[in-house]
DNA sequence: CTGAAAGCGCTTACAG
DNA sequence: CTGAAAGCGCTTACAG
């Protein structure tokens, strides 16, 4: 490739005036100008980005990390990452961690050798110290998706109130016996559903059933056998709030195994929209989350921060935004 | 943090030895070769990767390409991808290119810019005359997923045979008029799975009825309106092959909406096993493509093909490896 | 076996 | 307005 040193030959110039021209930050005389941006185009160079990222100090490069690319709704959120990262002239390091530490301790260190310039975490955890420890290292971090009431930049939505309005609307409609599928208790995003179910429930006077509480046990199919425990049980629910999209798409399998019909004899309600959920039969009434939007506004604050880190040094609090979610119903409520 | 320089002093020697001692390239007296290792640990040294980049001309990362990472597969390749990647040391740059030249070109000269040691292009379309020139020019490249017969590496799948032997299934298991939901015509995968049903049919006497021949107008969900209209014509087939899982589940809405069932009216046959596919109702009969280790084994290739670089010079013929389908038969078949 | 020096390709004070 | 020089943090012939 060519470099800025035959650029500067070809155009008569020295290497400085080169990069005076191409970065625009000071005055070079129009014609030398002229010269140059000639030379540029017809030798089709552009700059190593190594070079300058090491003169510089950034590489502009951020990472995405998540714990599994495949899961439903990381995609989107690695999309709208993407899409503003490369409107802004960035590029962006995939990232999955597998939930393991290991994992992700290692790819810090290995960006952190990169100068990568920021980090969006989607994987964080109670016990994520590492990421802590990033940012207290002064490295731009923003959360998204995940979150625990961390002194970090984060993008998140209201997990409670959506689910409390979600329950709510089930009452509305005359359901009494709601059963909920929960997930995984260490993720805060389904204890705060877990605790929005509970609050609707008392706000309507409805005593909690603990029958009616299903536990995850190991992945989300552990929520066939546990619906059809809970129907065998004779204890039959006339509707399911579960706390993710694809558990509902297991419990609207076993409720139908068992020979009841959805949402005639019990309604199933989802969380998060995944795409899928439009399609299958029925399809799926959930509550909707801005996942393109969580990823692209994460991105658009964590250049937001790369970008003042060089500038002023007065420390910034970081901000919390959330963002808002949607009731969609479609045909597996009545 | 921390660079060679600040370990040299420490350890008393010159940088040149402690770059030495790190890569492991040449002998070292074993006596300082301990005293740096042991200022590298104390002073939790690792080098930038940046600098060395830039000296040895490689980075250590690739690129991955996709049309999208929301669709259905891709973030399944991916995954192969990082992990692969990550086992060997290498870093992934995710790039959608949402099937737009202009985005790919400019990709493709940015990473260029970032001495990116190579490429695996989930994206290729017949007009992708950029990257059978990146090819050219040397760079590594691995295709997956789409291929149009190139002399390029990749890892592909055998879609006529695998089509041919789906519908071959079909006609034996009792299906005489077998319709098709047909993807994108300027995709060769579909084309050849197209290949595979007619040539199928023809193999077993059974006449093609071209209104049995369903063309993909506006995107996945217009088969929903297609499939009615085949049915609404009187003209009922008692299997649909789909020549993708989407489709599929989209044409099973249809079906059931006409008030058929599946599968004792219309068997519905996908293909591609996308993880939603075992989960709805009825769990979907498909055909099972090794997203992961396609991703896995084009990350292979294409390391092999960056080490390779360096060191002869002798051109290495293409190899196109062709990983194998499976048909799986769940209860959307009968 | 090890150090000094050159160089990867940039940017940016420092002179003039 | 522009060039020479230093330096970002490495690696690697070249001497010794």
């Amino acid at each position: 490739m060519i470099n800025i040193k035959t650029v500067a030959q070809y155009a008569g110039v020295s290497s400085s005036t080169v990069s005076r021209v191409l970065s625009g930050k000071s005055y070079v005389n129009e014609n030398t100008r002229q010269r140059v941006l000639k030379a540029v185009k017809e030798l089709n160079y552009s700059p190593n980005t190594l070079a300058k990222g090491l003169k510089i100090g950034r590489t502009n490069t951020i990472a995405l990390m998540v714990p599994s690319i495949e899961n439903q709704m990381f995609p989107i959120v690695a999309r709208g990452v993407e899409d503003t990262a490369r409107k802004n002239g960035f590029t962006v390091i995939l990232c999955n961690t597998y939930e393991d530490i290991e994992v992700e301790r290692q790819y810090i260190k290995k960006l952190k050798n990169r100068w990568t310039d920021g980090f969006i975490v989607c994987s964080m955890l109670p016990n994520s110290d590492h990421i802590r420890q990033l940012k207290n290292e002064g490295f731009p971090v923003v959360l998204t998706s995940r979150y625990y009431d961390d002194p970090i930049d984060a993008v998140v939505i209201d997990n409670y109130s959506a689910a409390y309005n979600a329950v709510c609307y089930l009452i509305k409609r005359g359901h009494k016996r709601i059963a909920i599928a929960m997930g995984r208790k260490e993720l805060s995003l389904y204890r705060k559903r877990f605790e929005g179910y509970i609050d609707a429930l008392k706000s309507n006077n409805i005593p909690v059933d603990k029958n009616l509480i299903m536990y995850e046990t190991d992945g989300t199919n552990s929520f066939y056998d546990l619906t059809r425990d809970l129907i065998k049980s004779g204890n039959v629910p006339d509707a399911v709030f579960a706390t993710s999209d694809p558990k509902a798409i297991v419990v609207i399998r076993a409720i139908r195994d068992c020979g009841f019909k959805i949402p005639d004899d019990i309604s199933v309600l989802g969380f998060d929209n995944i795409e899928m959920s439009a399609l299958i039969d029925p399809p799926l009434s959930t509550v909707g989350q801005p996942f393109y939007e969580m990823g692209s506004l994460a991105t658009k604050k964590l250049i937001r921060l790369i970008e003042q880190k060089g500038k002023n040094k007065e420390h910034i609090d970081p901000v919390i935004d959330v963002l808002d979610t949607n009731l969609i119903i479609r045909k597996s409520t009545r």
